[in-house]
DNA sequence: TTCCAGGAGCATC
DNA sequence: GATGCTCATGGA
């Protein structure tokens, strides 16, 4: 990878990255493309731009010190995605085609806080509301963000979030999920779980941490284990990858599941991603 | 009107 | 450990 510093901006050169598989692969809710190859995000409590060119991309509102701090491990540089693609590539021939037809869609390293909420919200409902909901979060409860003549929200902090109720989160609209966002900010705040922590500790004893907030199940742990604390062992099953396994892998037992998830090792969380986005374009241009 | 969406809690067996 | 019901909301 060589990194360019520009007056406007900062240009990486030598990466591979699928920005449009990546961005809509259902781990992020906060990134949109606004024309072609251009895209942006609120990431780390700001407005980030991203102009995709064929062989680099340039980055906007990001500088040289914060990318080597918190972007390059955003977009899981340190990773050798030769190595995964191959692993996926000859584990099974689903995985070839998925890999084939995606490749360069990376797992993105985000916020935990952020990253926890979102996946509460995402329960039993459609991207298209999460992200509405998520942005309604971020305009009643983050902080204003001038850029480029245009008004953007940060994902509020847990200490933003210290006086919210139940009713006000009814009213914009979280229905049920309302009181599981209130356990949310209360394990953090009141440190009943450690965040920190969860980083260090094995895979099994951190998702039982998560689980102890009302709202998080299997599921939910998994993709925060995955998409925050590089746990990626974690293979999130939902509706979409239950359906991949079931109708195309023709997996009838929760048994064969499981040994499908385990023969993947630490790269099931990719082929997860793959997997999902794969489904959930099928039959669709895309 | 009914079904579905990146499910989880709870009761029950 | 597996199954069934319920939980808000809005679009198809």
């Amino acid at each position: 990878m060589q990194l360019i510093e520009k007056n406007y901006f900062i240009r990486i050169v030598g990466e591979k990255v699928n920005f449009h598989a990546t961005f809509n692969s259902g781990q992020c809710f906060r990134w949109s493309e606004v024309n072609n190859n251009t895209y942006v995000g609120v990431v780390n409590q700001k407005p980030v731009i991203i102009e995709a060119h064929n062989d680099f991309f340039d980055l906007y509102n990001v500088s040289v010190d914060e990318f080597k701090k918190y972007f390059y491990w955003y977009f899981d540089f340190d990773k050798d995605y030769n190595e995964i693609e191959n692993f996926l590539s000859e584990h099974d021939e689903v995985l070839s085609e998925a890999v084939s037809k995606y490749s360069g869609m990376r797992i993105l390293n985000q916020e935990p806080f952020e990253c926890i909420i979102s996946f509460i919200i995402s329960q039993n409902n459609n991207i298209k509301r999460i992200k509405m909901l998520i942005d309604r979060l971020c305009q009643h409860y983050g902080r204003k963000i001038d850029f480029m003549g245009n008004t953007f929200y940060s994902f509020p902090e847990p200490e933003e979030l210290i006086n919210i109720t139940e009713d006000e989160l009814i009213k914009l609209g979280f229905g049920y999920r309302a009181k599981y966002i209130l356990s949310a900010v209360d394990n953090i705040l009141n440190k009943k779980i450690n965040l920190g922590e969860i980083y260090d500790i094995p895979y099994e004893q951190a998702k039982k941490e998560l689980k102890k907030i009302k709202g998080i199940g299997d599921k939910v742990a998994d993709c925060i284990l995955l998409y925050s604390f590089n746990k990626y062992n974690a293979f999130p099953l939902d509706v979409w990858t239950k359906r991949v396994l079931k109708e195309v892998y023709n997996f009838q037992t929760t048994k064969q599941i499981y040994n499908f998830i385990n023969s993947l090792g630490e790269y099931a969380g990719y082929a997860q991603l793959f997997l999902f986005h794969f489904i959930r374009n099928y039959k669709k241009e895309d």
